[in-house]
Order: C-alpha cells, then sequence, then structure tokens
DNA sequence: CTGATCGGAGATCAATATGATCTCCGATAA
DNA sequence: TTATCGGAGATCATATTGATCTCCGATCAG
C-alpha cells in the first residue's frame, strides 16, 4: 500500500539515465538517443516491461520516440521541468489515494458509503502528496538535491469548525 | 499506486466511527462500546474483513478489545494522539514507497539494482509523504474538513484514462 | 529502389497481493 | 455451569500488477 509500481521504478530509472546521458552535452541541442534494450542491461531489468513503460512516456510526450535502426528515446523536455507527478500519471493513469477521488466516473460512486466521513480529509492528505510529487523534477533526482519540506496538512491542529 | 488499501479505508472508517462515539461523553473516562457488527452495517462493509482490520488495530494497541457479551472495542488513546500513520501502520505494515524502503530484512537487496541511482531521491520523498501521515491525526478527521478540490490531480488531461 | 534489420507497439499470459469468506476458540453474563 | 456473543486464525477467490510473446512500421545498406 502506499508503494510505488515495478513500472513507476523503471520509469524512473530510464529517464534519469536518459538524463544523465544527454546532459554529458549540455543541453538538449545534442541529444543522444537511447535505446530500451541498453537502459535494460544497465539497470537488469525486462526489457519488454521497460519497453512498455517507455511507450508510455513516449505517448505522454515526455519522451521521443525514434524508429529504425539507431533509433531509441531521449527527453521531451529539460529533466529540470519534468515532474514526478507528470512521470507517475504518464505511467500509472491519474493518481488517487483513494478509490473515489476521481470523480465516478461511471457512476458507480463509493459503492454504498453515502455516509463516507472519510473521503473530504482524505481527499486533503491526497492533495499534499500530489504537492510533493508536483514539487519534485527529475532534475531533483540527479545530483541528490535536498528536498522539498512539507508544508504541515494539518493545517492549524483545530479542525475549526 | 500510490493508492490505500481497502483495509486501510475502512479501518479510518471504524476508527472515526468509534471516536464519534466516545466523543458523544466528552472523553475517554465513559467509554462507549462498539462491536464489529455495528460499525460494518453502519458503513456497509463486510463484517468479516472489518474484523480483520480491528483485531490488527488491537493488536497494535490503537484499540482495546473485550470479549464476551457485551463485548466489543474502543480506543486506546484520545482521537488526538493517534496518528493516521500510527493507524496504518497498525493496518498494513511498515510503510514504504520503494521495495527497497527497509533494510533488506532477508539479504534480497534491491534485487539486481547495484546501482540504483533512485533510491536515495525517492526515499526522501517517501520520508516526506511519512511525515504528513504522522502529523495528520484521528482528530483532523474529524470535523467536516473543508475540502480541496481534486481536479489539480489531473494536471493535463492527457490521461483520461 | 528494395529488402533486411532494428526498434516500437499492441495483445496475451502468469504471478502476486489483496479482498472476502469460513470455521474454531475464548470470554463473560445469565 | 452453560449458552451466547464476539475475537482470532486459517483458507479460498478475485483483481491488479508483472512479465512475455508476436506483429507492425521505419530506416539505412546494398
Amino acid at each position: 500500500m502506499l508503494k510505488f509500481s515495478k513500472k513507476a521504478d523503471y520509469g524512473l530509472m530510464a529517464l534519469q539515465y536518459m538524463a544523465s546521458r544527454q546532459s554529458q552535452y549540455g543541453d538538449l541541442s545534442a541529444p543522444r538517443m537511447v535505446n530500451t534494450k541498453e537502459i535494460a542491461e544497465e539497470y537488469n531489468i525486462p526489457s519488454e516491461l521497460l519497453a512498455k513503460v517507455l511507450q508510455a512516456l513516449a505517448k505522454s510526450g515526455v519522451i521521443e520516440s525514434h524508429n529504425g535502426p539507431k533509433g531509441g528515446y531521449l527527453l521531451a523536455h529539460q529533466a529540470k521541468t519534468i515532474t514526478i507527478a507528470r512521470v507517475l500519471e504518464a505511467i500509472e493513469g491519474p493518481l488517487g489515494i483513494t478509490d473515489c477521488s476521481h470523480d465516478n466516473h461511471d457512476g458507480t460512486l463509493c459503492s454504498q458509503q453515502e455516509h463516507c466521513t472519510i473521503r473530504t480529509p482524505l481527499l486533503k492528505l491526497q492533495d499534499s502528496i500530489y504537492q510533493l510529487l508536483n514539487n519534485m523534477t527529475l532534475q531533483d533526482m540527479m545530483g541528490g538535491t535536498p528536498l522539498i519540506t512539507v508544508q504541515s496538512l494539518t493545517t492549524g491542529q483545530g479542525v475549526t469548525r
């Protein structure tokens, strides 16, 4: 629970690898094409699964794909502008702590919990987590840049009401 | 991914219910015993599964169990002192964003990723999330805390699922 | 221009973890 | 003392995730 999926892990690893490769040339002006196999071997992850992840990232515009011999992927933006939230959403779809996080797309709202007294505070929590993910970029994962501090969730512990 | 399990949901609901029941009497001095069936019916959740959750909470000391006729559960502490992190850990075990969050209990460290360049920044992220959970208490879940809108989650409309 | 090779994309299959259920055990009040 | 009520553990089913296989399109070499 509250755990990253393997796909998310793989995706982040791959992106970090790509970023490190490209940064050798300073910026995106001379991008270094990277293919699935290369990354898979570097990190010892199954290349087929990684392929799926990269495809999802490509589809959402985080990276660019190039077919043919000498083909491969490269970052579509600077590492600085790629947030973790963006990456995770590309790989996993909309993020959500609870099942009822997103508007009941098909009318099946929270099953029977009509008096779900839990939803509101959890959505708040979710929003805080999202902010964390949205404030952290690929760049932050590179060197070991410090970290974002957490703005308190409790918002004045009083509930005030 | 990054989603609460049903057990976590149920547990939080149950605790909130218990807290609201007990608060009718002002504090813990005159606790109101609550049994599994009562909560299950209130929220329309399967009582057997809820039972497991309550048992886990009891074992970890969040609530007290009392057997026999007229038995049931009651909060072991004030709502103000019960953190969400504590509850989740009681139900799910140690929290962790990544598989390698916790010390390789059985020597099986991050599979083969020896050059896992992802671990450190993710652990930081995990720590931030934990702080969120650890700063939020059952008390904070009680009132009708306002609400944050969810659409910040969807960011680019690309995801639609 | 043509074909062989390389990589991408989609569909399909298996494993794990979660959700749900069933049965037994212990405690207490009548 | 006993019947009843609730708790606890073990077991089974399902859904999500992880992994694999096969086909399609693109590009460069000949």
